[in-house]
DNA sequence: GTTAGCACTCGACCGACGAGAGTGCTAACG
DNA sequence: CGTTAGCACTCTCGTCGGTCGAGTGCTAAC
């Protein structure tokens, strides 16, 4: 028993109830609201039971009506990939206004693009930056923040890093912590964040008389070069979103909801694997979390370079709006390699 | 019909069963778990609807037990300010560990604080640094991050201020960004940060020849000035475990809590108020929020420095362990002022 | 292949009912 | 006069049975 046309049909109609209402759907539901060919409650009956045993639809008892499956929404988001998502002009228009914003700094753009992902789609967002290890470094700098301390900036062309702090000699002006800025600068400019370890030793034969600053400065910086391979700049946003919806209204499962998403490392691997694909589409435990096993993990990749993607992703039940929510990241993908690329 | 030595005991034991349990005590129960003076339950059922006219106690509906009131709250804190709070060693040494820290920055103390707060309580947390108008300026430097684009960075004697970004002429080298500075440092070191107004005409005056870079900068110090009034660090943590407790168990109102928290303006008008005083408590209406009806919160402040003091608040439901509370907030107190004056 | 009809299942809802907790009042006690 | 035992009363909550409605699966007829 294949799958065929009208099985479809009857399929995309079940999912869009269900979306909508979060109740299972029986056959006299779908003619009622739906009428697929004139059909009756009875045939559509039938082709219920037939899309049963495909494993697109689940019954969690016998007369209730049916639930789409893991495996339904996935046929379903890859109809919807085809029919390329548009978004209508009103909602269009007011992304636009979230997202326009005189900073440009990257940590900046991603906070606002995951507010006005969240705001538009009412699920939770999450946006990545690019990889740290594909970032070049522009410029070292130490500014001094007491007599023995000093605030490291790591300028990349695409962020900068500035919460580095390192002890330095009290001797040491403001005008030697510049000189030695420069010289680092020097020797660091242009290399990959990922790959500095060999001008560091170049650095210290250079700053030889500085060892003292020396020895914390590398430790800080192979400290940023390790993290550099895992590290990406993320804003999350939307979080209590997941309180509007059924699936979460168990006080307790919100909270391993909310807690998971508060432990960043946890959601950075959820970027780990999603690479330069357009859009990736995670179900249930797919998603490797176990807090998030009703939840659905829509991500689509923007460009920021040439050769350097970011990640948007959006949480939500599993019956989440997909039509939307692909529209929304595509528009917000396109508008946020647009301002990436024009800095 | 005047309070008495019983009727204070009676109603203690009200509050702590209360807290304990989150149900309407009744006379029973005082009788059986708490046995004040060998009493019956008549004569505590008697006491009970004196506290009630009285005004400590509420009955949600006759035949359920009763509630204390915010009056009761009160009373019940300042009895136990009085008897001084201690902690035991268990929970000390673990706060210990949690604050231990090797960054000194003022925002990662304070974030610190409020997770080892959050986790000691199981209350959500706030704590709010110094004012940022207390604080002097110790330098200024512009660091370039991109052709025409410095970032300034703001060193106080507290803070470290490092988001705003300006737009500086192209032809300016980084050695020239350095002179520049120097001079600015120069002006403004020393200086109140609600209070740079009168060395900015200065500013320009030295610096007439850079014009254009100037007007952004001083744009930009403006800008912190004015901000410098209300604005201080705050860090927010554990506020997931409002959903521990039944009093929002329902979603929408946890919801509305959650996204209360997450707007800071708000948060900070919370500690706006809550000056010098060891500790302020403001129960249900009086926290202000209508999405914090049934809250109250506690609020301690900490020394920095002889005359800069930070703030730490607790936010639980109404029926918070007070006790509890009121000796973790004294003992991190105690720890925040002594790690921010050995800085 | 489609549909009408029917028996069956199961959860949701409703009203009745008793149990339990708690109160207020009164009368008696020391 | 404060305290207490006793009692009638109230209100909530869980349970039980019954009904209703939605839904299914099957069969027989179109």
């Amino acid at each position: 028993m294949p799958m065929d046309e009208r099985k479809l049909r009857i399929l995309h109609a079940i999912i869009d109830d269900y979306i909508l209402t979060a109740m299972p759907v029986g056959s006299r539901t779908i003619t009622k609201k739906y009428g697929i060919g004139g059909l009756s409650s009875a045939t559509i009956r039938n082709e219920m039971s037939d899309l049963e045993t495909l494993g697109y639809l689940d019954q969690p008892h016998t007369s209730a009506g049916r639930i789409p499956s893991a495996k339904a929404y996935r046929l379903y988001v890859e109809s919807l990939l085809n029919s390329s998502p548009t978004l209508d002009h009103l909602e269009a228009s007011r992304l636009r206004v979230h997202l326009r914003t005189r900073e440009n700094q990257v940590s900046d753009v991603i906070r606002r693009a995951a507010a006005a992902v969240a705001e538009a789609t009412m699920y939770t967002t999450i946006v990545a930056g690019p990889k740290a290890q594909d970032m070049r470094v522009v410029s070292v700098q130490l500014v001094p923040v007491s007599s023995d301390k000093a605030l490291m900036i790591l300028v990349t062309d695409a962020a900068v890093f500035k919460d580095t702090l390192v002890s330095v000699d009290p001797d040491l002006s403001s005008a030697d912590l510049f000189r030695i800025s420069q010289m680092m600068t020097e020797q660091l400019a242009g290399r990959l964040l990922s790959d500095m370890s060999g001008s560091l030793n170049a650095l210290l034969s250079v700053l030889c008389e500085h060892t003292r600053l020396m020895n914390t400065v590398l430790d800080a910086l192979g400290r940023i070069e390790l993290d550099a391979n895992t590290a990406r700049e993320i804003a999350v946003s939307g979080g209590t979103n997941i309180l509007h919806y059924p699936e979460y209204s168990d006080s307790q499962k919100a909270r391993a909801f909310l807690d998971a998403l508060e432990t960043r490392e946890r959601m950075r691997a959820l970027f780990a694997s999603s690479q330069s694909t357009a859009f990736t589409l995670r179900i249930g435990r797919e998603t490797g979390m176990p807090e998030m096993e009703d939840c659905a993990i829509v991500t689509a990749s923007y460009q920021v370079t040439e050769d350097r993607v970011g990640t948007i992703g959006v949480i939500g039940p599993a019956r989440m709006r997909y039509g939307h929510v692909l529209s929304v990241l595509s528009y917000v993908g396109k508008a946020l390699s647009e301002l990436m690329s024009e800095q």
